[in-house]
DNA sequence: GATTATTACCCACTATTACCCACAATTCTA
DNA sequence: TAGAATTGTGGGTAATAGTGGGTAATAATC
């Protein structure tokens, strides 16, 4: 364990039960929640999945957008940003609970594939993910080998 | 529940009964009423909603109007700003109680959709706040991509 | 001052959520 | 490899949240 603070790396298999719960990765607990006071933010990803971050991560959002001027604009995007997003913790067992929007719009069935993105985790339907990843994976090879020349050391 | 003070986010639906009293998300109580005093402030919003404020952001509001040097514009913005804002307080179940003009303005029904903004609360009527977003972005697709490169992590 | 209308307070019912316990499966440890 | 601890999954129950309505207190009207 414990590699660099709050980094989330590898992937997982869960399920979400009939309540909506889902467990978190007991590798990640300790990078969610660091200060052990055990809340985190949930919110719809850009792609079709939801992202659950740290709360300081999240905290750099919301320093953000509170800095951005109150214009229509910017509202309604705070609106789209902030409604799908909520506040959790974790239960005993150490699991989520997702609202049934968030399960909606992420397309979830009982299985899930939970993926740790570096600083923030994401939680895919297994299925929409393959499709995704070999859509863009084949529609932005250069891309794809670019970023790997760039990077990897 | 401790997450960073007077934060909101999260989508909620609730109904407005024949007395005009609308449930306050219990998630939202604690960072409405910090001082637990029961009173915060509610006017009508920038969009056509209902903008319910804790003291302390209300306040910051009333600060920015004062140091406006008093134009004739300035005074008549905040004529029209301060004109529907009343201090208002929850009853033993959580509720608050909307005066017919901020119903009329935010065209409420029965159903109304509410919304954490970050430091405030908006109240919605759920078909009007559909049209709204569909409209601002289809106008501003940019405008969001801009902001969303720039603000998410 | 009596009558009516309006507001605030209280109680009650239902649905939802959070909390708790249980147990199987897996991993860790000695 | 056997026992112990941790992890993943399921479900029951107590507590809370959301909604409705009645009644007392207050204000408005005549």
């Amino acid at each position: 364990m414990s590699t660099s603070p709050n980094t989330f790396t590898g992937e997982y298999s869960y399920t979400v039960d009939p309540k909506g719960r889902v467990n978190i990765p007991a590798k990640f607990r300790q990078a969610l929640t660091p200060e052990n006071n055990n809340t985190f933010a949930i919110t719809k990803g850009m792609d079709r999945c939801i992202w659950v971050y740290p709360f300081v991560e999240w905290n750099k959002v919301l320093e953000k957008l509170r800095n951005e001027p109150s214009s229509q604009v910017n509202r309604a995007f705070t609106r789209e940003y902030s409604r799908f997003a909520s506040i959790a913790s974790y239960d005993k067992q150490g699991r989520i609970l997702l609202t049934s929007e968030l399960i909606t719009f992420a397309g979830l069935d009982r299985q899930v594939t939970i993926i740790g993105m570096i600083n923030k985790i994401e939680i895919w339907n297994p299925n929409i993910l393959k499709n995704f990843d070999q859509q863009i994976e084949s529609e932005h090879t250069d891309a794809f080998d670019e970023l790997a020349e760039k990077i990897i050391l």
